[in-house]
DNA sequence: AGTTTGAGTGAACGACTGTGCACTCAAACA
DNA sequence: TGTTTGAGTGCACAGTCGTTCACTCAAACT
């Protein structure tokens, strides 16, 4: 065997690839202890196993960085509903696959969602303004997803945005909750994935009883 | 008229307890641009009127500042519950006078309430800890007014938790987006007070609807 | 085989960071 | 009246920050 075997041939691109996403990485990893406001290009490169300059040769800013994983990062919330709607899509069983999905998912994508729980409130206006319109998008699909349900034929826009933003608020926050590095805890998670479970039927307890707005 | 008419005699004590809220009031006004993680000691004294180090007579690091600013915040959070519970306690109304109140309370306190949304999830360990423990009471509080309320009577512990805590979520929600910047304009702010109402009317007809968990 | 391209390097820049220390000087106290 | 106290000052420190620039050197193209 020679060397040849062992080392990876790898192209230039693919290089470039693997060391954006170190970077993105590293990012993602940083900014679980510190705001985006907050972080080091120094230590972010370093981090990334890259100099400082280099970092310049895959973003213009550590704005662009910041919008980067925003859109990666609702690419991962997109999945989320993807797989939701593939399922069984009768009403008693929804909410809890959604509840389920989601908690996969917060597992598994946690940088991901603990970066959007930070940045929608504490970020600088560019990353907020961002995040604000990709879950304006993402509310607005989930208003049509709601719109096709027959038990909600006889509601308007207004109501439907009432009470798709209470799911997107909802969700956001437990979401946030629930990666926060004060969860840790399996069982502390668990309770608030429950309550979360909880909090979601009784909303739905709501839609069933309410009265569409006149207009 | 001699200058001593003009000059205000001020004892040592409320000299110190001024620059102490000018640090405090500068503090929160670069908060409204910043994370705290990212908030510069340099700046914020410059913005008090005094010299960097002089920071050290009224707070030992920039952590505690951090932490006083949740209990200032929060002092003000009682006091918009306490002016809700002070009035007619009908369900009927009672909705609509709280989201009144917290839409001046939000206008008067924008700073604070920013500061709480801002930093919940996005602040260091140590700030969203004290925010975390505060919303806690907080929730805890809402619960007993809530078990007073006759329509409530048969409710458990787990099911008062549900109700409150998905009023708190909400409120916070409401309240971050309400003085964030990119909702300067009285339009959008009047849109984003419509639709919490609508959602707390939503909440209270599932509530109404809701069977209470066994246990 | 020769040339071009471009990711990553390393030194240097000016500006800014939090904090320590010795100081002033007016208010508070004896 | 003399002494103590302590908020605020000014300098200095050792770091860190983002960004520039000229460079290397291997992969990709001609």
């Amino acid at each position: 065997m020679t060397d040849k075997a062992t080392v990876a041939p790898e192209s230039r691109q693919e290089r470039k690839e693997r060391t954006r996403r170190a970077i993105l990485d590293a990012a993602l990893d940083q900014l679980a202890e510190t705001g985006f406001g907050a972080l080091s290009l120094r230590q972010l490169t370093k981090a990334a196993g890259i100099v400082p300059t280099a970092f310049y040769r895959h973003f213009a800013t550590l704005d662009e960085l910041g919008l980067t994983l925003v859109d990666e990062s609702f690419v991962t919330l997109r999945g989320l509903i993807r797989e939701v709607r593939s399922g069984d899509p009768a009403p008693e069983t929804l909410i809890d696959r959604s509840v389920d999905v989601l908690a996969v998912q917060l597992e598994e994508h946690k940088a991901h969602f603990r970066f959007i729980g930070r940045e929608r409130h504490g970020g600088s206006a560019a990353l907020r303004g961002a995040i604000r319109h990709e879950l304006d998008l993402f509310e607005r699909e989930l208003v049509t997803d709601l719109a096709r349900m027959p038990e909600l034929e006889r509601w308007g826009a207004a109501d439907l945005h009432v009470l798709a933003s209470l799911f997107v608020d909802l969700m956001v926050a437990a979401a946030a909750e629930i990666v926060s590095p004060s969860a840790e805890q399996a069982a502390v998670r668990r309770e608030l994935v429950d309550n979360l479970r909880n909090q979601a039927r009784m909303i739905v307890v709501g839609a069933a009883g309410w009265e569409p707005l006149g207009g």
